[in-house]
DNA sequence: AGCACGCCGACT
DNA sequence: GTCGGCGTGCTC
């Protein structure tokens, strides 16, 4: 008799390993790895979903063992390669492995448990019975029910005269639909229509509908329009026709598929692509980091080496930081693609999201195009990934498991010996000084394909008095500018940079910000305390009321919201037409993409928005791009403060002058000294890179050191801090004396959920001892967990805070 | 997590 | 005596 070995979804550290289960003889050739099952665990009679990790003909354990109760997939939903993945991701993250199994799979696939309470048979005619469930035979359990109820469920039960009964529910459903289809081929349909009565009008249509739809059936009911529903019962009551049953596929967002044909390449794509190609055609699983311009025509090279991939049998799998953002990109692969692709995104809808991934799974969609956790798409045979944008902080989940898309797809790609293609016009530093080592290949894409020169761009020291405004946030340049642009009939885009927004000090004077003495990053405003905190190290300082650079009373918070600068726009260019776009108007799902054809539509002057417009829209009519407050970013407390102010200003650049105008970018600052804002002014990535490599260096931060962050959480922040300072005595004993250590400092939202947050940061090279001691941490916090206590292990955090 | 077991104080 | 509350330990 075969063993399985089972993963339970009981996601708790002492049941984070393999169960051993019984295959009974009518699951013997059934039961495979990677299929879910349904298991009694635990001592009552719990019936918990698993995944079947392995198969083993005899069992290492003493006890007797439970047979598995039934199996919920016939076929295994999870390939030995995504088993594997499960459990080196599991390692690599800290996280459960029933976790990691969950999140490679779409959400329907997640176990619901139910709760029924039945009557045991003695007590069927009990009262107590009988008035608890209402006279029904069984009564669910719910969360909602009242304290008074699951007290009597309580008492009843420990009198024995109810029980309780488990229900594991698979939530995966494909939508049905009904569809006509015929046997008959054209010659036999002519034939029935030449037999039909004269006065069978609708039959002779319908018959007609089917010779010119032939090659389409089977085609929905739905779909055929003019033909009654009678009509078709006649049909398939004399043999013309049959009634059969089609799984829908629900329909995912609007893609209008961008129909463009291979286009010819430049010396610099060409490289690209023949680099890439020898990859794919040989099966090595090399890296390369594009480091292309904006307009340097990325895309195109993603899309021929695709070809490639599946010219030579494989499938291919691209990562886009976030659909809904770059819908311009979606719609060209679709275009040249066309059915092959299956589109993932957070955009789509559970149902959605399960048709796609069922489409991947079974073959039909060969090219993958997706957000983070497309990287887990069920393809066979990878033969090339793409991440795009590869720096996007969106590839790493900030939550468990906390995995980043991008060491995925470098497993996967060694899995698969196929390829991985990183690009961006700015890489993360980790990437780029990992080409710097030859690590990754490094290909340089210098020239705009159009050969259009990069725009202009123009920095504004809003510290001068003519420059920023009497009131309001937008200079007298910027303001000419925009009239102007309008009445040429263009548009513009103005980038409010909110993020970080009014969390940490500045004075509009002088341009200072308040920072740590000694870690170089802001300090955050917490309000609790009513005190600036360094996030960091933990240094606190009262809130100045007079800058302590300029003694002007000019210092505060910092930040303007998009509905502010839209009345502004509003009162200086009343004749503009303004759209706006931030998470207040973008909440409703597609209304993302509605702003974004309106403004293609030129039906606005000026597009208003967060980061969120910075990313990947080419508007061929955009000439000027503004951006108000370059500043937000650079000040918030994280040492990735200046690669992410340098990102988005680059990209943001290149949003000015797409097609055969030139283009003008606009940038307002308090910091216009700052290398971040000077070399985003010039585009010029390769100086930024050793500019801030030279500081990464001097302060000890990525690349030169690895840092995992650990926070701990707990309702009594005296209890918090304490065991924040038990965590950092034990890291510092399994450390060695190269390793940094810091904390343990409260986070800004230190009460989120009425908890109180400390975290410690660790900085080092090589710890080979800190693996397992984060594990054993891991463990006996998690014992503490029933005494309030939680953790989170966060290896390479994206941001801190 | 969720369940049983077992120890302990409180109460019909 | 026994009911119910809570701490502890285990789940193939």
């Amino acid at each position: 008799m075969s063993v399985a070995e089972v993963v339970v979804d009981v996601p708790t550290m002492q049941t984070n390993r393999p169960f051993e289960y019984a295959i009974p003889n009518s699951l013997e050739d059934v039961v495979v790895p990677g299929m879910r099952v349904e298991v009694f665990f635990g001592r009552g009679k719990r019936k918990v979903q698993g995944f079947v990790m392995k198969i083993n003909e005899t069992s290492s354990f003493s006890g007797k063992l439970k047979p598995i109760n039934r199996v919920i997939d016939l076929r295994p939903v999870l390939t030995p390669e995504m088993l594997k993945l499960s459990s080196w991701l599991a390692d690599e993250t800290y996280s459960f492995e029933i976790s990691c199994l969950q999140t490679m799979l779409p959400s329907v696939m997640r176990a619901k448990y139910k709760q029924f309470i039945e009557p045991v048979e003695e007590f069927v005619d009990d009262q107590e019975v009988i008035s608890l469930l209402d006279g029904n035979p069984s009564l669910e359990i719910t969360p909602q029910m009242s304290d008074e109820k699951l007290q009597l469920i309580n008492h009843l039960r420990r009198q024995n005269k109810i029980k309780i009964e488990y229900v594991v529910e698979n939530q995966a459903r494909q939508l049905k639909r009904q569809a006509i289809t015929t046997e008959l081929n054209t010659i036999q349909l002519h034939e029935q229509k030449n037999n039909l009565r004269s006065n069978a009008k609708a039959q002779f249509k319908l018959i007609n509908f089917l010779i010119d739809n032939l090659d389409k059936l089977p085609i929905e009911m739905g779909e055929v329009e003019g033909i009654s529903r009678a009509t078709i019962k006649t049909a398939e009551k004399n043999g013309l026709l049959k009634i059969v049953e089609v799984t829908k596929r629900r329909k995912p967002i609007e893609i209008t598929p961008e129909q463009t044909t291979k286009l010819n390449l430049t010396e610099e794509q060409k490289s690209a692509v023949d680099q890439i190609n020898d990859s794919i055609d040989n099966s090595k699983s090399d890296t390369f980091l594009i480091e292309g311009v904006t307009g340097s025509g990325k895309t195109e090279v993603y899309l021929q080496s695709i070809e490639r991939a599946l010219k030579q049998g494989h499938s291919a799998l691209m990562l886009v930081p976030e659909i809904s953002l770059t819908p311009q990109m979606v719609n060209r692969v679709t275009g040249r693609f066309g059915d092959k692709v299956a589109v993932l995104h957070s955009g789509l809808s559970n149902g959605e999201r399960y048709d796609e991934w069922t489409r991947i799974e079974n073959g039909e969609a060969q090219v993958v195009v997706g957000a983070r956790s497309a990287v887990f798409a069920p393809l066979k045979d990878i033969g090339l990934i793409i991440i795009d944008e590869e720096h996007e902080a969106s590839y790493k989940q900030d939550d468990n498991p906390r995995y980043h898309a991008r060491n995925v797809a470098l497993w996967r790609a060694k899995q698969h010996k196929c390829p991985v293609v990183l690009g961006s016009a700015t890489p993360s530093l980790e990437s780029r000084a990992r080409a710097q080592k030859g690590v990754y290949h490094l290909i340089y894409m210098k020239k705009r394909v159009n050969e259009h020169p990069l725009p202009h761009v123009q920095i504004i020291d809003m510290r001068d008095a003519e420059n920023s405004a009497v009131k309001g946030d937008i200079s007298p340049l910027l303001q000419d500018n925009l009239y102007r642009a309008i009445k040429r009939g263009e548009q513009a885009i103005v980038l409010l940079n909110r993020r970080g927004y009014s969390s940490f000090m500045m004075c509009r004077e002088c341009g200072f910000t308040l920072k740590c003495p000694n870690c170089d990053v802001s300090l955050t405003y917490h309000k609790d305390l009513a005190k600036m905190k360094c996030h960091y190290c933990g240094h606190d300082e009262p809130v100045p009321s007079i800058c302590p650079n300029c003694k002007s009373k000019k210092i505060g918070f910092y930040g303007t919201g998009t509905q502010n600068i839209e009345h502004q726009l509003n009162e200086i260019l009343p004749q503009a037409r303004v759209l706006r776009m931030d998470v207040d108007t973008t909440h409703k799902k597609g209304s993302h993409a509605k702003i974004i054809k309106a403004f293609g539509d030129h039906k606005a002057d000026i597009l208003l928005g967060t980061q969120m417009i910075a990313k990947g829209l080419d508007f061929p009519n955009v000439t000027l791009v503004g951006v108000i407050n370059a500043d937000t970013t650079l000040s918030i407390a994280d040492y990735r403060a200046s690669e992410r102010t340098f990102q988005l200003l680059t990209q943001v650049s290149g949003r000015a002058g797409r097609a055969d105008k030139e283009g003008h970018v606009i940038i307002q600052t308090f910091n216009p000294d700052h290398y971040a804002i000077k070399d985003a002014s010039k585009q010029d990535y390769e100086n930024f890179y050793k500019q801030e490599m030279y500081l990464r260096h001097q302060s000890n931060y990525t690349p030169y050191y690895f840092t995992t962050l650990i926070s701990v959480a707990h309702k009594d922040e005296g209890q918090a801090l304490k065991q924040g300072y038990w965590l950092k005595r034990q890291l510092q004993e399994a450390l060695s004396d190269h390793a940094i250590l810091l904390g343990p400092t409260p986070t800004m939202i230190s009460r989120k959920q009425n908890k109180y947050y400390y975290q410690v940061i660790v900085k080092y090279k090589h710890e080979p001892k800190l693996h397992q001691k984060l594990l054993d941490i891991l463990n006996d916090t998690q014992a503490d967990t029933k005494k309030g206590f939680t953790i989170a292990i966060d290896n390479e955090p994206q941001h801190i805070d």
